[in-house]
RNA sequence: CGGGCUGUAGCGCAGCUUGGUAGCGCGCUGCGUUCGGGACGCAGAGGUCCCGGGUUCAAAUCCCGGCAGCCCGACCA
């Protein structure tokens, strides 16, 4: 017996499946004001995972957590030209508080450049104190207009990352590594995303720096989403607040700072870049639930059975959730497919007369027969195999819509699905409007050998365009 | 901010043309039978019909005025 859909298909209406597994995953919830979001514990699990995976890895490059204040002084913003201007139409500000009109308008951090930066200039002194490398956990409001859960919502929990170098080049090395080691790292280890890493064209620059490093994923709908990205501030940021340091020489010089960030947005990345018309795919590295058991009767032999097989699986450090009892077996198996757990592990009376369980993996429907003493060591195998599965999966995806092309026009009828590449010399100024008309845009710039320039006037760069979140 | 649409149970909707006891599906509660791919029976709970005014013996329904939301066109992790 086939189930119908649960879910809309991906084919029918691409954003209507988005909506339907986040709100049938019990992912989030639209919150009460437009454009907020309330993350659901399954979403909360999931995006625990994403940041306990980030923040060892930020840590291994050795940035420091700390936490700024959410209020910001509207006056802070305006010290950078650049920036105030790239984020003044997404402001919320705080006119009154304390029952009085405030003397001077409060705004509510859309990132936090600004209030680090005044702190940078006072904790840094000498040449010894640098880097100074600093990262927080919080949540920033950006007022939207199109607001969509996790993808794009007025207010979103993140990391953003604040370094102070003595030099351009350690301040650029740094915004690389953070990049690859941990972003980059991240996307293609744990959320099994391979992604086109490069730099962002002018145009697309984070508001106040000289240069922003981006990892561009693809979804499957053939659209682009922005994963991760990190900026070189140059010595924008320390010239408006003062960051200076004394050299070894006894010169007083400006620092060069960096700033990087990734967000809730990830959540949308995963359900987008791995869900298919059953719903989510959670990768096994990332996933709150590796390994559900779902005893098919609740009956004594069947339950105790059960638990056995859980103890098991927990055992061989699995991350593992019982289900035995509740509601009806297919209600349970497409209660889990949803919310995208890797493996499920049935157990039932046919089974227990054999001594093994069977085994359905998320990804590929496949089923298995496992002897019920070995399920420990098959499980963990086999989690790591689907893991790597999933990236070539998406690999395979990317690849598959990624086109190379010779001229503009080819580009624009490339890029409906996927990536088209070119050489960035022939996208001129224009060139650009001319893609934004057929909302598309250059998601970055990538050497030809697919690593990442220092500049966007490096000699024979190639772009990729694309539709994007 | 311009154009199109919608506000009725937690969710999705019908009812409105032609005014007269507020309905359906899903979900929810209880009991029982079920359980190897979204089970079924019986019994229940749940409503300021977006708000305000008007017409009328009587308004979810007709009229006027608000408000809110959704979709499409200019910004963004």
């Amino acid at each position: 017996m086939a189930s119908p859909n649960a879910l809309t298909p991906q084919s029918e209406d691409f954003p209507r499946w988005y909506q339907d597994v986040v709100a049938k995953a019990e992912m989030a919830d639209n919150g009460p004001v437009r454009g907020t979001m309330v993350i659901r514990p399954y979403g909360y699990a999931i995006w625990e995972r994403i940041q306990s995976e980030i923040d060892a890895r930020i840590k291994r490059t050795g940035a420091q957590n700390a936490y700024f204040p959410l209020f910001i002084p509207e006056s802070y913003l305006s010290k950078e030209a650049e920036h105030v201007e790239g984020f003044s139409p997404e402001l919320a500000v705080v006119t009154h508080a304390g029952g009085e009109k405030l003397a001077e308008p409060i705004v509510v951090r859309p990132t936090s450049e600004t209030v680090i930066g005044e702190f940078m200039a006072k904790w840094i002194q000498s040449y010894r104190d640098l880097p100074l490398l600093l990262n927080q956990w919080a949540n920033v409001v950006r007022w939207e207009l199109r607001p969509r859960l996790f993808l794009r919502s007025s207010e979103f929990l993140w990391q953003e990352g604040h370094t102070a170098h003595a030099t351009l080049e350690d301040a650029r090395a740094y915004a690389t590594r953070i990049q690859v080691e941990v972003y980059n790292a991240f996307l293609e280890e744990v959320l099994a995303v391979p992604t086109y890493i490069g730099i962002k064209p002018p145009s697309e620059r984070f508001a106040g720096a000289i240069n922003t490093l981006t990892c561009e994923g693809m979804m499957r709908d053939g659209k682009a989403l922005q994963m991760a990205t990190s900026h070189e501030l140059g010595q924008n940021f320390a010239r408006a607040f003062d960051i200076l340091y004394q050299s070894e020489g006894g010169a007083s010089e400006l620092c060069y700072t960096t700033s990087w960030g990734a967000s809730t947005r990830l959540v949308g990345g995963l359900i987008m870049a791995h869900g298919d018309d059953q719903g989510l795919i959670v990768p096994p590295a990332l996933a709150p639930i590796q390994a559900v058991v779902i005893g098919v009767r609740d009956e004594p032999e069947v339950n105790e059975a059960c638990e056995h097989v859980r103890a098991q699986l927990e055992d061989a450090g699995v991350r593992v959730v019982l289900d035995a009892g509740r509601g009806s077996f297919g209600r349970r198996v497409t209660d889990w497919e949803i919310k995208g757990v890797p493996l499920r592990v049935d157990v039932g009376p046919r089974d227990l007369k054999e001594g093994v369980v069977s085994v359905t993996r998320r990804d590929t429907s496949a089923k298995i027969s496992w002897p019920v003493a070995g399920v420990g060591g098959e499980a963990s195998s086999l989690l790591a195999s689907m893991q790597r599965d999933l990236f070539e999966r998406a690999r395979v995806w990317r690849d598959s819509h990624t086109t190379e092309v010779g001229s503009l026009a080819q580009a624009i009828e490339a890029a409906q699905n996927g990536f088209a590449k070119l050489p960035w010399s022939l996208v001129g100024p224009s060139d650009e409007a001319a893609l934004k008309d057929q909302a598309l845009t250059v998601r970055c710039l990538q050497r030809a050998d697919g690593t990442i320039p220092t500049s966007d006037l490096e000699e024979d760069l190639v772009c990729l365009v694309a539709k994007s979140y």
